[in-house]
DNA sequence: AACTCATGTGAATGGTTTTTACATGAGCAC
DNA sequence: GTGCTCATGTAAAAACCATTCACATGAGTT
């Protein structure tokens, strides 16, 4: 049953055996707790449990490091994502919904990826892999804004899908990054994340001529009431 | 004989004179230069003509450095956005768009400002100086949607001016992180960071029920045209 | 002129990055 | 099994940075 000396770490022999996966978990861990620019090459290898030059062999340096993860963190974007909008199922505006919700989950839940992802400085151009690994998982929410721009009422102007793509992606990544973290850069937030990204792409959606009120338009609970907006929908007193 | 400061500066006693606004500017430009991160302490003390000790008797450390830097950025980006605002002139939605092209402007004009403001990890909430500059600076957008929220047209319903503040500022970081910058990060985009976020503040403003369209509902020069939306406003053929 | 104290220096400590020469042992040929 | 080879790890060292401490300087004050 035991296969490699990947389990436990009964005697580290002279080799490790899976330094490069050890140390990539390692430094996500590391970058989860003291940030991107806090953890240290050296650490890693602390962590790891072999000799500061031990690193070299796997990493040109720390920067690759870094793109290492980013560029995993960005597979498993993509990989959550996708998931997310299941391919427009049940129908194409929740499913829309449900990616941008996924997107906030993942800054929350991989603080460690998202950083370095997006926050840790890295240079994307330079890097094929990663800069297409980076495309991929824009890539599907961009397939999801086609989608959606094939929906557009009749009578309405059809948006370009890319533009729509771009708007979304901002607004969730301004959110992620100003809101969007355990307790950091917090400020006086009247919701959640979640509702205000979901406020706001309705908004958004609103203005591009999609129906998204999921209220009957007349409805019967509030004859008299106010006018109510999307902002409206996780609110009801 | 060496000199003691490698430039030209008349006062090159043994006192500087003026260390600590001399530490801010280096230290402003090495961040430009090779980003926030990259920044070292002992580089500033270099820029300025110091040994590596004396930035310690105006800064406790780096992070403080670093931090007085993005304090005074907020001021700055308070004052430049304070500007464009102009108190709604001439009228409040068009100074509204200029507030986002100037919070634009500002983080591809300041890089390193914006950087230090919004990228280098620095703990906001523990330095009430510098939360409290950043609170400033938000305010400025906060104000702005008040008064545009007051404007709501009668009959739709009045959205809370602190959620619209929070989607316009989220939209603005968003592009200007996302592709704001000179040539990090950029991805092929259909239009510059200013169109997009402009087509975005309407498309948005459009859903919460404000009239944004510039032309007459009825354009002449367009009678049998396709229907269009905000985004064709800067592309005229 | 003498005193004081903010401000700057030099040196020392301990950590990080990266390179280089060398050590180990796993996989493979025989 | 024996012996070869090479990927992988180590130790040592140079260069750099953050931080601290004892000490030096000189500008402002008395």
């Amino acid at each position: 049953m035991s296969w490699r000396k990947d389990h436990r770490r009964p005697e580290r022999g002279y080799h490790h055996g899976n330094l490069k996966e050890a140390l990539l978990q390692a430094a996500l861990g590391l970058i989860a707790e003291k940030g991107a620019a806090g953890f240290t090459f050296a650490d890693a290898a602390r962590s790891a449990g072999v000799s500061p030059a031990a690193p070299y062999r796997h990493f040109r340096d720390r920067d690759e490091l870094l793109a290492s993860i980013a560029q995993r963190g960005f597979e498993q974007f993509e990989a959550v994502l996708t998931r997310a909008w299941d391919d427009g199922r049940p129908d194409t505006v929740s499913a829309f919904e449900r990616v941008g919700r996924a997107y906030l989950a993942f800054a929350r839940d991989e603080p460690a990826y998202y950083s370095a992802m997006f926050e840790s400085g890295l240079p994307t151009d330079v890097n094929p892999m990663l800069s297409a690994a980076s495309e991929r998982a824009f890539s599907v929410i961009r397939a999801a804004a086609e989608r959606l721009a094939a929906l557009t009422p009749p009578g309405v102007a059809r948006p370009p899908a890319l533009m729509m793509a771009l708007h979304i992606w901002s607004m969730s990544h301004g959110i992620a990054s100003l809101f969007g973290r355990g307790d950091a850069a917090r400020r006086k937030m009247p919701m959640s994340a979640e509702d205000l990204l979901e406020a706001g792409v309705l908004i958004y959606l609103r203005g591009l001529g999609f129906p998204t009120d999921r209220r009957s338009p007349e409805d019967p609970n509030a004859p008299t009431g106010r006018p109510r907006g999307p902002w409206d929908q996780k609110s009801a007193t």
